[in-house]
DNA sequence: CGTAGAATTGTTATATAATAACAGTCATCG
DNA sequence: CGATGACTGTTATTATATAACAATTCTACG
């Protein structure tokens, strides 16, 4: 099945602070073997991004960030944080919504792919086992060389379908 | 193969102007069918989207407007023009550029995938041949229900690739 | 025709997202 | 310690998109 499917959800609950220190402690790890700093600012934002299965704004974060910090950080905080963290696969953009989300599993590196329900917001990370193979096989086909993937499905998830 | 498979191409030079009748011409069809007006503004901006097959952002188009009409539009005209085009399927919104490219095939309606090269920035549209059923069946298996479908592909094409 | 109602376009202002440029601070190593 | 480079703060600006309302144009009906 699907190592990426995440049980968050409005309709399901789950123990959110595990997904968050799993996620933390992936970070350390991910960022000592690239001998990445991740420093407190850039482990907070990862963090904030954590705080629900939902893709967030940059300007959320800022907000969140700026509620708690007392002295209102500028854009390019979080902006500079959220690129580490994209660089270090922590962190995955959804261009289709201008927001960020934690990556489901940063210990490879890969593209993310998504179903994003529109109505309760939250956003699943897909393993690639059935549409990367077909991105290849087209690509090859017009002899096109990939090097990055945005693949956002937006509809309705199974519970936000039931409650409707 | 791909019907979807457009010659033009920096290094692929094509009768261009052909592309472009052809886009007006199934424009106005589509519109009769749909019995949606095409009027002067939105026919002009769907010209200015098909000038290439590069995706276009929005204030391009203006800025174009602007040369030619004198009386400079307001952003408004063009982010409403490009909203019926794309309602009617003519255009596509390409999230990863925040830009608008003409529909390939705008006669049934379908969701836009492409393969985008990062050098010459010419945008192909593929058949969704390979890559929808691979959606359907990853949805369908996690019981979501699409629908909308970013797929952005970036990379070489083959012509820059073999360029470089 | 002539005009009411709807659709389209014009116009001004504003919201939202992201980056440029440069100054200050901190960590690390000799 | 300093010197160096990495990181963060700060100000200003750019890029993308929309809200709100006025003016115009089109359409259909009497
Ligand atoms: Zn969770
Ligand atoms: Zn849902
Ligand atoms: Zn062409
Ligand atoms: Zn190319």
């Amino acid at each position: 099945m699907n190592k990426f499917v995440l049980p968050e959800h409005p309709h399901c609950p789950h123990d959110h602070s595990q997904c968050v220190s799993d996620a933390l402690s992936a970070a350390e790890q991910v960022c000592e073997r690239a001998g990445a700093r991740l420093t407190a600012l850039r482990k907070r934002v990862l963090e904030l991004v954590w705080q629900s299965h939902r893709p967030l704004g940059a300007y959320d974060l800022l907000e969140t960030l700026a509620r708690e910090d007392d002295r209102r950080p500028a854009p390019p905080t979080v902006y500079r944080a959220l690129d580490f963290l994209q660089e270090q696969g922590l962190v995955h953009r959804i261009a289709s919504l201008n927001a960020f989300i934690g990556c489901a599993s940063p210990e490879h590196t890969h593209q993310g792919h998504f179903l994003i329900c529109r109505n309760c917001r939250v956003a699943i990370e897909l393993d690639q086992s059935l549409i990367h193979p077909a991105i290849a096989k087209v690509a090859d086909q017009m002899d096109f060389s990939v090097e990055a993937e945005t693949v956002e499905i937006a509809g309705l998830c199974s519970q936000c379908r039931e409650a409707a």
